[in-house]
RNA sequence: GGGCCCGUGGUGUAGUGGCCUAACAUGCCAGCCUGUCACGCUGGAGAUCGCCGGUUCGAAUCCGGUCGGGCCCGCCA
């Protein structure tokens, strides 16, 4: 835009003013740039608008940041205070765009593939499942509260009992837990359920969807594996120490305990005594690793859950050297072997009393070791199944078995009786959805007879009466020719921020709270007035 | 509940015990320039160094606490 003081001087005195984010209104001509003012690198560049009339529509104040250009060490609390600036800015606008198109894509598909979207309540029952609930006082009732919903888990499955065998929704979900870069106090699932099905159909389903969503979205990246690879529980945490690999990059998992067994190394011996083991891992061409990088290493497997980080580094000659290389002796090749490790390399290895504590922690030092090594290529959409997962958990703190993920999943149908003979073993009609390393959703086949569901529950140590308090719905409609079911429920949050290419979940929120769960531009949460608790029958107690 | 990191003009950074009367860039204001498009030139304003307390002859700098933000463990699916 040119304004000119002999052609148009009004527009050109009104112009004058204008600074970065002010409102203008223009009347002009579009026209060619003149011979040699062209402009390749700008869109826009071959032209211009010769203003005749110039009206400031709204000026603005200085900006407390760089709306119109990227600025890398913006303090974050800054942005989210002027949210509604932050989101002028054309990075931000990308990533809700993304997001926008993702949850587009979304429904297109479920509505082609026969899903009805159905809504579910905000206000529910609290129940004692799961993460800590919201809660929201009752005027009307005093004393009583609701809950907003972790999920609507038990309200999905009773619309499968009404007969809505294709629901789906993208359902906004609370949880009052501890915040991280992929937690926010509320979020976004996708969550769908369909009667009459296996895990099998469930999965092939979600990937069909998941794969058309992503060529919408983001045809520019690569879907690694089309069919995404479905991994048990067990193969996933022997091979990639976690159950949501990261399977952009191989360095997998190997097992040692029949390898090391013979050694006389405590660190090794008592583990595997005990009926854990060992695993290790090779790292190509981080033989020469420093004292310092080693230490790091170590500390990241021991705030992981290690009890420490055996390292050998391969010699020219093919002998390992390391802190623990005297203990090695006759093994030394065998362990070599097992690796496949090559001079110049860097051995890792994790010995614990307990195999999945093992695994989970040197899973921690492969990702790790990925980044180290510029293994994980940003690019690629690596969705993997994990599956099988075992139903229960022993809970050492409360003495009791726990669901592993959620308490309603069905177990394979050959393992139905350890549920109670053996329950450790006993594994379930569950299965997650992982994309490169992140966690999106899980889901299951769920339980739809009512004495298995009581079965279950009581395993976990619930008494009858509270069962019915608390699931009486939902175990009464199983009794009226509930069909079998399952679902899942995928995050979309984190979703659209893996295709977006961010690594937190907030770039992909026009509004996310803080990690202490503060809303800065907004300022909630925040206290209300003496008469509002009055009437919620509410009184605070002061202190702590 | 715990660990770690950060907090210095509007913004991003430098400064880690005296040389700081706090520097640089950008932004802002004024003037000049007027075919520029990250314009240019000249000048100017702008910081009780998050807050409170302590140590010291002396604190942006060291110590304790506190507030705010971030990362992580626990927690959470």
């Amino acid at each position: 835009m040119v304004t000119s003081s002999d052609d148009a001087p009004e527009a050109h005195a009104a112009a004058d003013p204008a600074r970065n984010e002010w409102v203008v209104q223009v009347e002009g001509i579009v026209r060619a740039r003149p011979e040699g003012t062209a402009n390749a690198e700008l869109a826009t560049g071959e032209i211009e608008v010769a203003v005749d009339r110039l009206k400031v529509l709204n000026p603005s104040k200085v900006p407390p940041f760089y709306v119109n250009e990227e600025q890398p060490g913006l303090d974050e609390s800054l942005r989210l205070t002027h949210r509604y600036l932050d989101l002028r800015r054309p990075a931000m606008q990308e990533r809700l765009l993304v997001r926008a198109r993702l949850s587009g894509a979304i429904r297109r598909v479920l509505e082609d593939e026969g899903f009805v979207d159905i809504e579910t309540p905000t206000l529910i029952r609290s129940t004692p499942e799961g993460a800590r609930d919201f809660v929201v006082p009752s005027r009307l009732q005093p004393g009583q509260f609701y809950a907003l919903p972790q999920s609507p888990q038990q309200l999905k499955q009773l619309l499968m009992v009404a007969g809505y065998d294709r629901y789906y929704q993208l359902a906004r979900c609370y949880r009052d837990e501890d915040l991280r870069g992929d937690r926010q106090p509320e979020f976004t699932q996708l969550d769908l359920e369909m009667s009459f099905v296996t895990e099998t159909d469930v999965m092939d389903l979600v990937e069909r969807t998941a794969i058309a969503v992503s060529e919408v979205v983001r045809p520019d990246r690569p879907i690694l594996a089309d069919p995404f690879p479905r991994l048990t529980y067990a193969e996933a945490m022997n091979r990639y120490g976690s159950d949501k690999p990261d399977i952009r990059f191989g360095m997998e998992l190997v097992e040692l305990s029949s390898v090391v067994g013979t050694v006389e190394f405590r660190v090794f011996t008592e583990p595997i005594a005990a009926g854990g083991a060992v695993f290790g891992i090779r790292a190509p061409g981080c033989g020469g690793y420093s004292r310092a990088q080693l230490d790091e290493l170590i500390d990241l497997a021991k705030r992981h859950g290690a009890k420490g980080l055996v390292h050998l580094a391969v010699q020219d000659d093919g002998t390992l050297h390391g802190p623990a290389s005297k203990f090695l002796g006759d093994v030394e090749g065998g362990l070599r072997d097992a690796l496949a490790a090559e001079p110049g390399d860097l051995v890792l290895i994790v010995a614990d009393a307990d195999r999945i504590a093992a695994a989970e922690a040197l899973g921690r030092v492969r990702l790790e070791m990925g980044d180290r090594l510029d293994l994980r290529d940003p690019s690629v959409l690596a969705y993997v199944w994990v599956h099988r997962f075992p139903m229960f958990t022993w809970d050492a703190e409360s003495e009791r078995w726990d669901a592993t993920h959620n308490p309603f999943s069905a177990p394979i149908p050959e393992d139905v009786d350890r549920m109670t003979s053996d329950p450790a073993s006993a594994r379930a009609q569950q299965y997650d959805l992982a994309l490169n390393g992140w966690e999106l959703g899980g889901g299951s086949v769920r339980i739809h007879q009512r004495p298995l569901l009581e079965a279950a529950f009581a395993l976990m140590g619930h008494s009858i009466e509270a069962m019915r308090d608390q699931f009486g719905a939902l175990l009464d409609a199983l009794e009226y020719g509930a069909p079998p079911h399952g679902g899942i429920a995928i995050g979309i949050d984190r979703w659209a921020a893996l295709l977006a290419g961010v690594e937190n979940i907030r770039e992909v929120m026009a509004f996310p709270k803080t990690q202490s769960g503060a809303d800065l531009m907004m300022d909630a949460p925040s206290p209300i007035a003496p008469e509002q608790l009055a009437e919620l029958h509410l009184r605070v107690i002061e202190g702590d």
